[in-house]
DNA sequence: GTCTATAACGCGATAGAC
DNA sequence: GTCTATCGCGTTATAGAC
């Protein structure tokens, strides 16, 4: 079994892997304690036993931290609207378990959420490629949830994009006021986690109104 | 006319506001330009041709400037919500320009906005009294708004105050989304913005159904 | 090459003495 | 109003250790 007794190589890879989960780790730390905007890079070397200039062998610079934060968030956020229940359920338990699951993410990853749907860094602009990532997973979750409407039977009276854009604005505001009111209720309580059952019953009457 | 004379007292005074205005509208510009949690304190200084010790004649720090415009912020909003037009008017009209209202203050004052409804600068705490007062703007606005439902022969089929959640969670996402995709179509155009008909439409058939 | 350190630069907010 | 000074920040240059 020489094959399992790893070389200098890849024990070097695992140790430096190891080290940037940890920054990352702590930064996000950091991000919920103190704000997304206030995540100093100094600090965490700090943390780590490093002088500040040590922690620019993992990251290129403060704002890199960010943007694989950036990434991340969104492949997290892809991969649950990915395991969502009721893809195939009925429309109403469908419609509830996107505007769930958008607002679940934002409620159990915070910092991760300020980082990917507001804007509280103004000097950090994620990369081509992390942007072009998060386009991506953005498109498809909503293609997906588009294609399934199309597939039923609906007599929406109003065009498909605009219906589309609705439930976008109405889960977004929801999602916003229900982590600035009640940021430690899971979904489903507080002020505006309750209201996800009226907002759904009122989109489906919008919808389905002759 | 010895009284229309200003006494040197009232010359000082009088200059000192005038200084006062300048720097909160450099600051302003500063935040549209560059973000908000970007406003530099020194850069204050140097577009007055000032030395940086010198602003604290005027302000007793940077978030002192962030809190004076946090206060004004919701004296322009709730002057705007009292002057709003179709407040005696069918429910329709009255739903659409309060929404409008919102919307509009939003998009001709992104920087406030930011300041009163994001939190952009995590370190900024309002202090107590501009606090106290923005609360009082909104409930008085939100107040009278529920007042004028009341007055109408409405048959709302859900709860009172959640039937008004609705409605405010629905015009800050619609708010958001268009502030971050078109900042500079004014309301009733871009991809958000347009949709406030069909948003206020939403609302009045969850309200009235049987 | 990879990791760590020290030194230093230019910036920011802010305090105190003049 | 000023100048001086302190502190923290992100960042770079550079040099030594593994």
């Amino acid at each position: 079994m020489a094959e399992s007794i790893p070389t200098v190589k890849q024990r070097r890879r695992r140790y430096r892997e190891e080290i940037i989960e940890d920054i990352l780790r702590i930064a996000r730390e950091m991000m919920r304690k103190e704000g997304v905007a206030a995540l100093s890079f100094n600090a965490i070397a700090r943390e780590l036993g490093m002088r500040p200039p040590s922690l620019y062998h993992y990251f290129d610079s403060k704002n890199a931290i960010y943007d694989e934060l950036f990434r991340r968030g969104f492949l997290e956020f892809g991969r649950r609207m990915n395991e969502r229940p009721h893809q195939d359920g009925p429309l109403r338990k469908n419609l509830q378990s996107v505007i769930e699951t958008y607002m679940g993410f934002a409620q159990e990853n915070p910092d991760l959420y300020q980082l990917m749907f507001q804007r509280p860094v103004p000097e950090f602009v994620p990369s081509e490629a992390s942007m072009a990532e998060s386009l991506r997973l953005l498109a498809a979750a909503q293609t997906q949830f588009a294609d399934t409407l199309r597939s039923q039977e609906l007599a929406i009276n109003i065009p498909f994009a605009e219906a589309l854009d609705l439930v976008i604005a109405f889960q977004h505001g929801l999602t916003e006021l229900h982590l600035a009111n009640n940021p430690e209720l899971p979904v489903g309580e507080g002020r505006f986690g309750k209201l996800i059952p009226l907002a759904v019953q009122m989109i489906l009457d919008a919808w389905q109104k002759s």
